[in-house]
DNA sequence: TCTTAGCACTTGATTAGTTTGAGTGCTAAA
DNA sequence: TTTAGCACTCAAACTAATCAAGTGCTAAGA
């Protein structure tokens, strides 16, 4: 249990910490805080707080910086989120303000401006019913010996893959399979479509085509993509500017993670309906020790649930970086419903 | 001019340079040349190199180190490449050698080899005719309120974008449209239909469409995006291995010029039949200043040209590059022409 | 009991000085 | 023309000294 005091010595300690990257003294301390009590009066409860894990010192007689735990509380009992500033206010506004074709250059385009505020890395998913299912399927022959498959889900993710064919494409065999597939397999999700495909879809296709692997494989593989979340980054080279003593090592760890579309489930974790934070080595993934992570989702009524996230050092200005991920997810959610009720009517 | 031995001397401080990076002196020397001179000889020669400003000193008392001019020197008139390892040529095969359904995949597939066998950063084009032309246009109907818009050049290029549209679409209007740009488009090249799009076509269009601006964008964007070379990129992080005491600012700049694709062109300069090494300052942008660039184009028949390219610290194993740099290019024509042939019929 | 002044002590950073080793240029003799 | 020898230079590695910021602890005061 923390007394008042010590709250407003944590408190300090992470303000002037994030801002500085100095560890801080219990003199600069003394000066600073509102109520008058000596330097030695502040070592004493510098002593109990770092007792009690919540703050630590680099080297024996430096002054403290917060530990994880510090953090911890600080974000979920200290933290005040920080009122966006004039200025932040007019980038959101004039970056998203535009006209947009589709959803996905909205969501990429608010990955750019989040990291742009945030000098961090950002992310952004776009919103995502719980299982889309498989809604439409065409092939397109395009030239003498190229054809594009197309594949549409229910949400509106619309996936597509060209390829190469050889020998004379026979357009009723293809009309063919391509009935075949939206005839069974539409309306089931995506997964439901992938166990299919493997089960008893080779059999039936075989009757139609003479080698029918090919197309298993570029369907299979426009449906495995279609499954895939897709994100969006912005602000990728910002890590370089954490990288302490040039690791390169993690750093490259850490672009891998970032760029293996797989995991990033892994790395955002489960969507929570309240804004959440994880600090450094709160995360298991070794890469990100030296990071922390803010996500928060944001729903659009029956289009579904999207995320944004951003990636920065531990040691971020956590008040400010919750004003603007909460500020955010209301701008776009408001941005995104503005823009299903222009096409939907 | 140079002596029989200064050459000697020069191939020598480039490859042990290019190997260890560490300045390489007159006794070392001495003890390592086929010939029996004394380190005082050496020194002279030294002496004189350094006259021709082929080679330099970190500081009064250090050993040398290549200078652009002198490793200039030594690409165009020392260095034999070296031949493959045999271990180059299995990696080569193997990752090559399997199936492809589309061009974009074994240029793309290129450049991660490139980038491994180097383990610098690789780049690749894949063959393009000189001028492109446009071959054909399409709008398809996805669901209710989306519409893809594929496009198709002679040179089997495609490239397509989903929007979304409002209100009721009207397929014979679409239609309307798209046999207008088939019929007045088609055969002519890519610059050309972006400048018509930008005289004679809206007009025309506003025949059919109430509100063509839409569409006008769309095509445009499609267009330009067609137009544009598209290159694949290997090994990115690889760059990080080579920035000197973490400068973060040139890393950055040096990735950005990497991601702006239009810059590209710029950067890999004019095709030329030779393989082309570009050494540090050569190249005029700043950012390459410690890297050193080669390139070289592959013949693919009436397919055209294409291009491969490797970017590297300026102390790279040049022989031991171009060896490289020159194989995989063969190779890489040789699985194209297979692959045209066998789609060709 | 809580607060505070005072003091001894610790530590990283900075600076200056030393030593070492690799390498150079130059001179003079072979 | 080559080479042995020598004085000289410089970066790098190490040592010692100083400085400044900060700590813990003690003892006195509120």
């Amino acid at each position: 249990m923390l007394s008042e005091r010590q709250m407003m010595i944590l408190r300090a300690v992470v303000r002037d910490f994030t801002n500085t990257g100095v560890p801080v003294g219990s003199k600069a301390l003394a000066k600073q805080l509102p109520i008058h009590v000596s330097s030695a009066t502040i070592r004493n409860e510098m002593a109990a707080l770092e007792e009690q894990g919540l703050i630590k010192k680099t080297h024996s007689s430096s002054g403290r910086i917060p530990s994880v735990e510090g953090y911890r509380y600080y974000v979920d009992h200290l933290v005040k989120p920080d009122p966006l500033r004039p200025n932040d206010i007019d980038v959101i506004q004039s970056s998203l303000g535009g006209d947009f074709h589709k959803i996905d250059e909205i969501i990429s385009q608010s990955a750019t401006i989040l990291s742009n505020l945030t000098s961090y890395t950002a992310f952004t998913l776009k919103p995502e019913l719980k299982d889309s299912r498989l809604s439409g399927f065409r092939l397109v022959p395009l030239g003498k010996r190229q054809i594009m498959a197309i594949l549409v889900t229910d949400s509106g993710d619309v996936e597509n893959q060209t390829f190469d064919v050889a020998g004379d494409v026979d357009g009723e065999q293809l009309e063919a399979v391509v009935r075949l597939i939206n005839d069974q397999l539409v309306g089931l999700t995506l997964p439901e479509v992938l166990r299919k495909l493997q089960a008893d879809i080779p059999a039936k296709i075989a009757h139609y085509l003479q080698s029918p692997q090919g197309f298993l494989d570029i369907f299979g593989d426009v449906l495995t993509r279609a499954a895939q979340e897709r994100f969006y980054v912005g602000g990728r080279l910002n890590l370089l500017n954490f990288s302490q003593d040039s690791d390169v090592d993690s750093l490259k760890s850490l672009y891998s993670l970032i760029d293996k579309t797989d995991d990033i489930a892994s790395v955002l974790g489960q969507p929570s309906d309240k804004i959440s934070v994880r600090i450094g080595n709160e995360m298991t993934n070794d890469a990100l020790r030296n990071f922390s992570l803010i996500t928060a989702t944001y729903d659009v009524d029956q289009h579904g649930q999207g995320m944004i996230a951003i990636l920065g050092p531990t040691r971020m200005p956590y008040s400010r970086m919750l004003g603007i991920v909460g500020a955010f997810r209301e701008e776009l959610a408001k941005k995104l419903l503005d823009y299903y009720r222009f096409y939907d009517e």
